[in-house]
DNA sequence: ATGCATGAGAG
DNA sequence: TCTCATGCATA
């Protein structure tokens, strides 16, 4: 059946201190210790004896965001050099980003800082999801922007919106919603993610607010940037990783090889696309100058943290999870209990894998080959809370 | 390159 | 609880 992990995760509860980093036990109470030997072995885990508090990995230095930039933000903790990351050169983000080059018109100088002391609002109330089906529907009305809500991410700190504004980036085209039952999709990137060079360079925007529509990258051009970037990261020797951490060294932004593979490869959502697209933009540049220099990248050690096992999962669970998300996309709790159930697999795990899947669904150049504009997927449709329905 | 996982934030 | 951003671990 399922893997090693259907039970249990190896537990090796170190004898002397083992404080379980989990500050939430609601619902996974006997996953307050997972400790990987693997995890244990490959990452110098010190689970912070001392301090013993569960600092969530990257999220740290949205603290660190409130001192500032001063040199090198990050707060590296009491411990001392458990996670100290090297700001090589605090380079004036202000002025870099004003001598965009060779990039598009996107300029974003507009970087406020707004260090509130909490930094929300991760999620904008629009709707993110199948951004690159720009032409999709006749109707995309003005769609009136929620101002007042700083798009600003708890994590990027500075501004980096794409809109320069946190006040005007929620009009991308959204997939026609699943009342529409038509999309005259003309998107034929036949080929996924490889071979996209469609020419729906048009702007979505009504004519109406906005301050001006540089700023808001529409899907062709991330589609453009992403495919460039890629190219020129490659030339210039760089691993996607090498980025990630570069990254974090120009903005103390880190980013992992992950992130930057999907943003390489659109799988990311809109939302999210744009908000990385100026940092990589920059990053380009500064490889591209320094490209011959000998650029200090530095490796920073990975923050520690306890995680679960993966768990594999079957293919003939899989396939059998498929099916039911294909009837039922977001099962309730019963739902996923009695799956869970007869699938023999935890509870959580059913959960976490709806979740995921929906998410690989939002994101475009989906991997099945759900072409973005080809009709609605799933009857997504979510006939509650108006949080998520975009189009107002 | 991608599958499963974590966690913050919102409802 | 869900969504969303993100990443460790792995195929």
């Amino acid at each position: 059946m399922a893997t090693a992990t259907s039970n249990h995760y190896s537990v090796l509860t170190t004898p002397s201190s083992a404080p379980p980093p989990h500050s939430e036990s609601g619902s996974m109470q006997q996953a307050a210790a997972y400790r990987d030997a693997h995890t244990l072995l490959q990452n110098d885990y010190s689970t912070l004896p001392g301090g013993g508090h569960p600092l969530s990995h990257a999220h740290q230095w949205i603290t660190a965001l409130s001192h500032g930039d001063s040199g090198a933000p990050w707060p590296s903790s009491p411990l001392g050099e458990q996670d100290v990351k090297p700001v090589l050169h605090d380079s004036d983000r202000e002025e870099l980003q004003n001598s965009s080059s060779l990039q598009q018109q996107q300029q974003q100088q507009q970087q406020q800082q707004q260090r509130h002391p909490h930094l929300a609002h991760q999620q904008a109330h629009h709707d993110a999801r199948a951004w690159r089906t720009s032409t999709a529907t006749t109707h995309i009305p003005g769609m009136a922007t929620s101002e007042g809500q700083s798009l600003v991410y708890s994590q990027s700190g500075f501004g980096l919106m794409p809109g320069g504004e946190q006040g005007g980036m929620h009009h991308h085209p959204l997939r026609d919603e699943d009342h529409h039952s038509h999309s005259p999709h003309l998107s034929e990137h036949g080929g996924g993610p490889g071979a996209h060079q469609q020419s729906l360079s048009h702007h979505q925007h009504g004519g109406h607010q906005d301050q001006s529509d540089e700023d808001t990258p529409t899907s062709d051009e991330l589609e453009q940037f992403a495919k460039q970037f890629k190219q020129r990261r490659i030339k210039l020797g760089f691993t996607q990783a090498d980025v990630g951490l570069a990254l974090g060294t120009l903005y103390g932004n880190v980013f992992s090889q992950t992130t930057i593979c999907r943003f390489e490869a659109l799988q990311l959502s809109f939302k999210n696309m744009c908000k990385l697209k100026p940092l990589l933009n920059k990053w380009l540049e500064e490889a591209d100058s320094t490209s011959g220099s000998p650029t200090s990248l530095d490796k920073i050690a990975a923050q520690g943290r306890k995680r679960k096992k993966r768990t594999s999962i079957e293919v003939g669970v899989k396939g059998a999870l498929e099916s039911h998300f294909l009837k039922c996309p977001k099962p309730g709790a019963a739902e996923i209990n009695s799956l869970a159930d007869s699938l023999q697999l935890e509870k959580e795990v059913v959960r976490v894998w709806f979740c995921n899947r929906r998410q690989k669904e939002k994101r475009m150049t989906p991997a099945g080959g759900q072409i973005p504009g080809g009709e609605d997927m799933y009857g997504d449709t979510p006939p509650h809370h108006g949080g998520q329905t975009p189009v107002q």
